[in-house]
RNA sequence: GGGCGAUUAGCUCAGCUGGUUAGAGCAUCUCGUUUACACCGAGAGGGUCGGGGGUUCGAAUCCCUCAUCGCCCACCA
């Protein structure tokens, strides 16, 4: 063999250091950007198709990507490289998430450390520190994206809080008011009272604690009834059984089910609540189930969400007698205000005890819902808050599932979206937090006088000072604007007119729900880019977001907001188990990046992160990826080094000529049309394991061998070489473009050392398929 | 309690609308180090497709049923 230029090329693929080459190439080329592609397909007499746009689901502002992420980001890279690589201008959307109460509670840490405590600080500074906080914090995040190969234009890269995102938020919500679609309702919230601050579900888990089961006797007013009961049961009373004593104070009824015979009797008689001396009645509810405890529950609308629903099925007062801190509060015996709910349960249990009216106490396990980041016990209570009425909007977004205007992979997920659409409840938007979208809303007087009047229907603000003995600066009514409003026209007395802001945040999946549209309209281009083609996330999330962003997406746009959802698998430990930072099981996608290079871990979600299905790390696959990827790049050392210089100008001709022709070419092309059609159909894993196969077997092992061996005694330039070695180089290329969009650092490093040797031209990237 | 899914080689999984000896990767075993790659090559072993019924000329593939597992939602006086 002639020496040759080619032979300068490394053994090995060095990952890492082209991983930065390449991207940086590609950053530079401007082809991250749908106007450039555009103009390379018209300058090279290309077919321009429509274009493709995908949101990325933005990964928090302060963190550090998870396997989770980087398998998202994997696929829509392979969506978005196939796609521009077959004539569509295409533009991926990255973002950075505020992510609500989890950098709140982050960033609240990080100033403690420097002895700053956020409620010193106030609302204001903490939001604009928290801002900058985030905006620094995104880089590490960003380069990860960057690692991963991400095509994304990275000027068109929103936060979450973007003042351009903001204001198209607050308009949905002031339509979506007009429109009657928001409310503000009462309903039971998880208070953490450590944090102070509500919790949705989803930042709480359920854990067992020891607990106590008591059983306690309420006594009957009437003589009668006390009698009767003494007979049937032994006591005065009916008893009750309760985990928590303390709430016992809040009680407006005693339920029992209608088709218990043991109480029928007693239904819509009177009991005295014991200590609070209060008369609540029996009643009864479907709900209750005979066989827990007495079969007669306490009804505390305050502080349970069945009880609160007890409640309003039958009109029942309700009454808050624990308040944000967990402390005992409202209207209660003077001797109990202040005190923790445990220690009250236990003074409630000393009293009640001396009363006779303590039957026994059981020790219990029992599943607790606990703040999820600081364990602490939540507390149920009773408050108003902002409401959408999901209903029509649901039903819109049915209609583009039936119709097949969105279409859900895997199929399964698809039937459990129209069910969940099908029985959606309504949607609480509001959050206690300060950082995240403060809600637009300004209550004329105050919010307490607001929420006074709703919850006293028919009185006035002359009752209000009154009754709670607070001046009245306002009519209470409600005021939607991002600005605090000037006049209240129900309001005369213009010189004492005050407002006050809503001080509640949306929840974050109010405004993530409207990602597509939101980022879209922030960017020029909104009707050419609008609405978007793909959107990829874990199923764990397909309710919380996607079904969201359909819903919202209807309303805003009248348009659903992508065609396809598609829902990769999700990422275990190696034994199976869920990947969790409490477990301590989690796998950095980053230290796999370093070991094995990205190209042989991105494979692997192709064939392993399959829609539906689990994903259990396998180290050992990604190593076999690995070892495919330098398959690769010593077959194409091989074919470049066996190219003597003198013989390049004429391979090259031959190439530009574009007539290459022979079985082979034939065969490829065939599996490359075979690849296309997986590609176009979302079957990532097939079109993995066709390549693999193809490239591997196929070129490799028998065309390259068998050219190898009809080469080796012939003389450089003679025809044979320059034929065999031309149709083998071809081949190559085609390969190459079919396998960038599963592998493009790989490929797009073998095609510069083309381009170095005048084979190729340009980006890989950017070549057409 | 409601919903969705899974059960195929030692492991992780493919197998489209039912049709030739059921596939891949990794692992295992044998052989091979002549200048692309040992992150290699040639070859081999390994599965009564969870159990039981049914439809069919024919089922891993469709239907019923049982068992086991997983995920999501709701709830737990």
């Amino acid at each position: 063999m002639e020496s040759s230029k080619a032979e300068l090329i490394p053994k090995a693929f060095d990952s890492k250091s082209q991983e930065e080459k390449m991207y940086k190439l590609w950053e530079d080329s401007g082809y991250f950007k749908p106007e450039n592609v555009k103009e390379y397909l018209e300058k090279s007499n290309k077919e321009i198709k429509k274009p493709f746009v995908m949101t990325l689901p933005p990964p928090n502002a302060n963190g550090d990507l998870h396997m989770g992420h980087t398998c998202g980001y994997s696929f829509h890279d392979a969506m978005a490289r196939f796609n521009r690589m077959t004539g569509h201008p295409t533009l991926l959307i990255a973002g950075k998430d505020h992510a609500g109460i989890q950098t709140e509670s982050v960033y609240t840490k990080i100033l403690r450390s420097e002895g700053i405590d956020k409620w010193d600080l106030g609302r204001d500074e903490f939001n604009k520190r928290c801002y900058e906080f985030c905006l620094n914090a995104s880089n590490n995040a960003r380069s990860q994206e960057k690692r991963i190969g991400l095509s994304t234009d990275w000027d068109r890269e929103f936060f979450t809080l973007d003042p351009r995102l903001t204001s198209v938020v607050y308009d949905t919500f002031f339509r979506m008011l007009n429109d009657g679609l928001i409310y503000r309702d009462k309903r039971i919230i998880n208070q953490c009272p450590n944090c102070r601050t509500a919790l949705a579900d989803i930042d709480t888990y359920h854990k067992e604690l020891p607990g106590i089961f008591a059983y306690i006797v309420y006594p009957f007013v009437e003589e009668e009834d006390k009698k009767r009961a003494k007979d049937k049961f032994g006591v005065e009373g009916i008893t009750v059984a309760t985990t928590r004593p303390e709430t016992m104070l809040g009680d407006t009824a005693v339920a029992v089910s209608p088709k218990d015979d043991r109480y029928k009797e007693f239904v819509g008689k009177k009991v005295l609540l014991p200590i609070a001396n209060r008369e609540i009645p029996i009643i009864t509810d479907d709900d209750i189930d005979i066989e827990t405890g007495t079969g007669a529950l306490k009804v505390t609308p305050a502080h349970s969400p069945v009880d609160f629903e007890i409640a309003k099925r039958n009109n029942l007062e309700i009454i808050n007698v624990i308040n944000e801190e967990g402390k005992m509060s409202g209207n209660i015996p003077e001797r109990f205000l202040g005190m923790d709910t445990l220690e009250c349960s236990k003074a409630l249990v000393k009293e009640l005890d001396e009363l006779g009216l303590f039957v026994k106490l059981e020790r219990i396990k029992h599943e607790v819902a606990v703040c999820e980041r600081c364990d602490t016990p939540i507390q149920p209570i009773i408050s108003f808050q902002w409401y959408v009425n999901t209903k029509p909007l649901a039903q819109k977004a049915l209609e583009a599932l039936k119709k097949g205007d969105t279409k859900v992979i895997p199929d399964g997920q698809q039937k459990a979206l129209t069910y969940f659409f099908e029985n959606i409840e309504p949607w609480c938007i509001s959050r206690q937090l300060w950082w995240g979208h403060r809600i637009p809303i300004w209550y004329s007087g105050s919010k307490e006088l607001h929420d006074w009047l709703a919850d006293n229907p028919g009185k006035t603000t002359q009752d209000f000072e009154k009754e709670v003995g607070k001046e009245a600066h306002g009519s209470g009514k409600v005021f939607a604007s991002v600005e605090k409003p000037e006049v209240d026209p129900d309001w005369e007395n213009e010189k004492n007119l005050e407002f006050e802001s809503e001080s509640d945040v949306f929840d974050t999946w109010f405004s993530s729900g409207q990602w597509p549209f939101s980022t879209t309209m922030s960017i020029n281009g909104f009707d050419e880019y609008y609405p978007t083609d793909v959107m990829v996330h874990g199923r764990d999330i397909l309710f919380w977001w996607s079904a969201r962003m359909m819903m919202l997406s209807l309303y805003r746009t009248g348009k659903t907001p992508f065609h396809t959802v598609f829902l990769h698998g999700i990422i275990n430990a190696p034994d199976g188990s869920k990947m969790s930072k409490s477990k301590g099981n989690t796998v950095s996608p980053i230290e796999l990046f370093d070991r094995y290079g990205v190209d042989s871990l991105r494979l692997w979600y192709y064939s392993d992160a399959l829609p539906g299905a689990n994903a259990p790390l396998r180290e050992e696959k990604i190593k076999g990826n690995r070892n495919f990827i330098n398959k690769i790049w010593n077959a194409s050392r091989f074919v470049l080094m066996n190219i003597d210089d003198s013989e390049i100008l004429e391979i090259s001709k031959r190439l530009a000529e574009g007539n290459i022709k022979s079985e082979r070419v034939t065969q490829s092309n065939a599996h490359i049309a075979r690849v296309k059609r997986y590609l176009g159909k979302h079957q990532y894993n097939l079109g993995t394991e066709d390549i693999r196969e193809f490239f591997w077997h196929e070129y490799c092992d028998k065309w390259i061998e068998e050219v190898k061996g009809a080469i080796k005694d012939e003389k450089v330039n003679s025809e044979k070489r320059i034929e065999l070695l031309s149709e083998l180089v071809y081949l190559l290329k085609e390969n190459l473009k079919i396998m960038h969009p599963f592998i493009p650092y790989i490929t797009e490093s073998v095609w510069q050392e083309l381009v170095g040797l005048g084979l190729a031209d340009g980006i890989l990237m950017i070549e057409q398929i």
